[in-house]
RNA sequence: GCUCAAGUGGCGGAAUUGGUAGACGCGCUGGAUUCAAAAUCCAGUUCUUCGGAGUGCGGGUUCGAUUCCCGCCUUGAGUACCA
């Protein structure tokens, strides 16, 4: 750089240089590292987990960061002692699979992903107290993850006292008075014993009992396998029926898993979101997910027939008050009683249609809702109030996994009964006073009056279900009950990169390892893969048997199954080390336990949580399960982990389309020999405005120009060609946004030394706005643009590495939030961060000038402290609000202001300084530094507020007829209504709108507005 | 289908309890500065037939509606035969 640009090095916002300076200082000084004890309050600020994924970040990713930054950095100079660190997820599938296809162990390339994560994080200066990263696939933190899921297997859930018990409890239960009068969540396959059976007992006998009872267990469940994973899924990681990494199949199998009884929790589950700050649509979707229905489990005989024995059919109903008008019963063709029930007659038809169901896949089943489908199974059961015979169907419509897989068909009441009974000529007995059900089932509960039914008649849905459950309890024949949509979840997975169980085997039953000799360290194995055998790839390690004497991991070859046993070969899911992080950070180097009593005490639960609304069923709900169980077992004091959370919205990319011409021709006189290389298209590009015309039909000279080109590059060729101008096609074509200005102009000439691309482009044409073929600076090229989501694959993808660059990190910062409000979606424009730089510019500006600093002593007048107060008050507000968007606003139109009155008081500049300070932090510290602070801007007190600065004594009122402002009028606030009205009416401008025509009435609001009517 | 969001200039968006719709910024237009460009600064920028009209559409409440109520349309997200 030239000696005299150099020269006032100090006065101009060089802000790479003070942006490396401070985020130095901030490391060096540990400003942000937060203490366990202190005077102040507490505030908790987290953001959701990251994975450290191999592309890094883009301009996307740290929009919640920023916005969790910036009220941390703002509840410091309130007062408060935060808690705001960071860390990694580090395990999972996609290091995994970079694994299997690449053999480089996934703890070496998960190193170097979060270094660049690292990296791209430190330089936009988040204020992340790195001395508590934690990362769930280091052994120190996942040794807590195992010993949680030991605290699980030592656990059930006891439905008198409400809450997960310690297993020595039910043990005690069970050798007392065995288990008649346990109220357990657990099994629904459990055989009563007394308590001398329990006690004789074998022990694996015991264990297989007690499996039955704990909230981790092991069982063979119905799964959700993706054969091209090699590994099971949870439900919430299947979207649409494939997998929601890589959209692979998915198929039902039924496996031994371990699974987590989340079930139990479902109503605390429920409850629980009443008494958090979420957003609506958040709880919603958990609302859904839990799905709770009540109603009443009716039994239904079967009767006997000659060949066949009883039976009985329980279903589940939320509308026992509709109980006489059922005209059939459904079981779900997988139901177990089928092949029972059937009899010989149908049992050709039943079998066909079973097979034709298990055929179709999920996904088919899920798309084609519309197709009626089902078939008599020839049994009857007996209602149990009329007595009279019902027939029993099977019918896919009817979902095994849902209540009991049987339904009581009610067609007058439910549209699907109703479909099913048209479809098969069974009768629609009208059970509902005063409605037609000739066209549709009648569902609406609240204008229900029940008829035809015995003891029912004339009762409302609500009186109607109350009595009828009240007569099935007396008949033995049902009961009040509540079903729940959410299932247990499973939490194994055939994978290698995760969590290993604590667990091994003697005699098939599952062990737990002592937590003294946690952790059980993941094993190395020789490739990533399912073994030959389609074990899980733990299956592959050499060394991974457990010894009880010696209690360590050794090798297989020492497994005789008296000492030395078989380990858990599945590892656990991606949810496992993220439900329980955020006590982790509380004290994230504790060896003794996962987090001390004082910690959790002085830290509580998360006060403000910020990320993506994906998580919504997975993580945030595998969290509160988590976290009330601990709480259940005394290890946590809260019932909740996150009090308030914000979803961000995404950023999506602006893409770039430059449109190809493409065109049919006649080729006349083709020779016989010509190379068909020859014959490759010249790509020839039109503008924007080009193509607009073409969409309307229009055929402009650029186009025709442009048609003439590609002509005469094949008439050079020796080609005679004819074009036919209804033949042209426009192909839009994805163009790194990179190359754009903030005129959405292509800068062709980069587009062409593009590294990867440009060779595509070296010969290609572009003919500018004005109809000729762009030659240096004679036309400029028009991209499109259109707004998507930002990929890879669409050249949308913004970069912060290259922003921070260019504008410097405290651009970003303020771009991201200028961009509009946090929780919703919208386009990223690089274009528009000029704005907000400009205004940084600016800013500096209002403190520095070409001969140092501006700041003086000078006493601020009435406009100085006006501005600053009413920033004040707006800052404070919005950032309370999570509005922070319209600060951005705020501090230009403060900068503006008060660069108009070309202030340099101290007293109006350095208070500015704080409210800026979270946004824009290394730019704040900067100037607080040169206005001769040797401290951190970090913890100054956040200004006050003073009303009396923003008094006004006049109000430019609007004056409006019938509601349409006209003109305003500036009068003193303190005149009454008469004197205004006055005023008003004399003002030469009423005179004229109204042309001599008396007013109807006048409103006044003394300092809000004048509206004259008529 | 159901649930939840959201529809405002060329674009991102603002208007916190009903009270001057379009703040702030981008882009655009014109000007200053410059040999020129960048940068910077100044002015203008909802549409308009210059009467007005105007916040997705149609009604309603009100002196007054982007804001409240009713009905519809569109877009996005989630969910999907849950008995």
């Amino acid at each position: 750089m030239p000696f005299y640009k150099r020269k006032n090095i100090k006065m101009q916002y060089h802000f790479n240089d003070i942006e490396a300076k401070w985020q130095k200082y901030w490391a060096e000084n540990k400003t942000f590292q937060a203490s366990n004890t202190s005077d102040k309050p507490k505030y908790y600020v987290l953001d959701m987990f990251p994975y450290p994924s191999g592309a890094g970040l883009h301009v996307g990713h740290p929009l919640g960061y920023i916005a969790s930054d910036i009220y941390a950095r703002y509840k410091r100079h309130k007062g408060f002692n935060v808690l705001h660190p960071q860390g990694y997820d580090s395990f999972g599938l996609p290091a995994e699979q970079y694994a299997i296809q690449t053999g480089q162990h996934p703890a070496v390339t998960t190193e170097e992903n979060i270094k660049t994560y690292r990296r791209q994080l430190d330089q936009i200066g988040f204020s992340f107290d790195w001395s508590r990263e934690v990362r769930t696939s280091d052994p120190n933190y996942y040794k807590w993850t195992q010993w949680i899921f030991i605290q699980l297997f030592e656990s059930w859930y006891n439905n008198d006292s409400n809450k997960a018990e310690s297993i020595e409890t039910l043990i005690s239960k069970f050798s007392a008075e065995g288990n008649a009068n346990v109220n357990a969540v657990c099994d629904d396959n459990i055989e009563p014993f007394t308590a001398e059976q329990w006690n004789t007992f074998s022990s694996i006998k015991q264990q297989e009992i007690l499996l039955k009872y704990r909230l981790t267990y092991l069982a063979e469940t119905e799964v959700n396998w993706c054969p091209a994973l090699g590994t099971v899924l949870a439900n919430d990681e299947i979207v649409n029926g494939v997998s929601e990494r890589g959209g692979h199949p998915v198929i039902r199998k039924k496996m031994t898993q371990w699974s987590m009884r989340i079930s139990a929790y479902a109503e605390r589950l429920l409850q629980g979101l009443d008494t958090i700050d979420w957003t609506e649509s958040l709880k919603e979707s958990q609302r859904n997910w839990i799905g709770k229905s009540v109603g009443a489990q009716v039994t239904f005989n079967v009767i006997a027939s000659a060949t066949k024995q009883s039976h009985a059919i329980e279903v589940f109903t939320t509308r026992p008050d509709t109980i006489f008008g059922v005209s059939f019963m459904t079981l779900a063709p997988e139901h177990e009683l089928v092949s029972q029930i059937t009899t010989p007659e149908q049992k050709a038809e039943v079998e066909a249609y079973i097979e034709a169901t298990a055929k179709r896949s999920e996904r088919e089943r899920m798309a084609d809702v519309k197709t009626i489908s089902g078939a008599f199974t020839g049994a009857y059961a007996e209602h149990p109030f009329t007595k009279e015979p019902i027939p029993i169907w099977i019918g896919d419509y009817v979902l095994a996994g849902y209540g009991t897989g049987a339904v009581m068909s009610v067609p007058c009441g439910d549209q699907r009964d109703y479909d099913f009974a048209k479809h098969f000529n069974i009768p629609i007995p009208n059970i509902f006073e005063g409605v037609d059900i000739s066209e549709e089932a009648f569902a609406d509960k609240d204008n229900t009056i029940i008829a035809n039914s015995d003891f029912l008649n004339g009762l409302n849905y609500k009186k109607a279900t109350k009595l009828a459950i009240y007569e099935l309890e007396k008949l033995g024949q049902g009961e009040g009950k509540t079903n729940y949509r959410l299932r247990d979840a499973v939490f194994s997975r055939q994978r290698y990169w995760g969590e290993p169980f604590p667990v091994y085997y003697v005699n098939g039953m599952p062990q737990m390892i002592d937590k003294a000799h946690l952790p059980i360290r993941l094993p190395e194995v020789e490739k990533y893969l399912p073994t030959e055998t389609g074990e899980p790839p733990l299956g592959r390690a050499d060394v991974w048997a457990w010894c009880t004497e010696t209690n360590t991991v050794v090798s297989n070859d020492k497994i005789n199954n008296t000492s030395v046993f078989p380990l858990e070969l599945n590892t656990m899911p991606g949810w496992a080390g993220s439900s329980w992080y955020f006590f982790r950070y509380m004290d994230a180097h504790n060896e003794e336990t996962f987090a001390s009593e004082e910690a959790l005490k002085y830290w509580e639960s998360v006060d403000l949580y910020i990320g993506g609304s994906e998580h919504a069923t997975g993580h945030l709900l595998y969290s509160r399960f988590w976290v009330k169980f601990m709480k259940d077992r005394g290890f946590v004091g809260i019932e909740e982990p996150f009090k308030k959370l914000i979803n961000q919205g995404m950023i999506l990319g602006t893409s770039a389309f430059a449109y190809k011409v493409l065109h049919s021709f006649t080729v006349k006189d083709i020779s016989d020999e010509f190379n068909i290389d020859e014959l490759k298209f010249v790509d020839v590009f039109v503008s924007k405005t080009t193509k607009e015309h073409f969409d309307k039909g229009v055929y402009d000279d650029s186009l025709k120009e442009s048609l003439n080109i590609i002509a005469n590059i094949y008439e050079e060729k020796g080609f005679k060609v004819e074009a036919n101008i209804d033949k042209v096609l426009m192909n839009p074509i994805h163009i790194k946004v990179d190359y754009i200005n903030a005129s959405d102009e292509l800068d062709i000439q980069a587009l062409k030394n593009d590294k990867e691309f440009g060779k595509d482009y070296k010969n290609a044409i572009f003919i500018g706005e004005n109809g000729g073929i762009i030659d240096g600076e004679n036309d400029v090229y028009k991209v499109g643009r259109e707004v998507e989501k930002m990929s890879k694959s669409k050249y949308n993808v913004v970069n912060p590495d290259a922003i921070c660059e260019q504008y410097g990190a405290d651009s970003l910062r303020l771009y991201e939030m200028f961009l509009g409000p946090l929780e919703q979606a919208k386009p990223w424009n690089t274009a528009g961060i000029t704005g907000v730089h400009g205004f940084l510019k600016k800013f500096w500006k209002l403190y520095v000038g070409d001969n140092g600093l501006n700041v003086t002593d000078a006493k601020p007048n009435a406009d100085n402290l006006k501005t600053l107060h009413k920033t004040i008050k707006k800052v404070e507000e919005d950032i309370e609000n999570f509005s922070f968007n319209t600060s951005v606003s705020t501090f230009m139109i403060a900068c503006n202001e008060l660069t108009a009155q070309k202030c340099t008081s101290k007293d109006i500049l350095e208070p500015l300084l704080v409210l800026l300070s979270p946004y824009a932090p290394h730019i704040a510290e900067e100037l607080w530094s040169q206005l001769g602070h040797n401290e951190s801007i970090s913890t100054a007190p956040f200004p006050k507020f003073d009303a009396s600065h923003l008094v006004e004594s006049s109000k430019e009122y609007p004056i409006s007829f019938n509601g349409k402002t006209k003109f305003t009028m500036e009068l003193p606030l303190d005149l009454s209504k008469d004197d205004i009205e006055k005023a008003v009416m004399a003002h030469e401008k009423t005179i004229a709108q109204l042309q001599g025509r008396a007013p109807k009435k006048v409103i006044i609001v003394p300092g809000k507005i004048v509206n004259i009517v008529g």
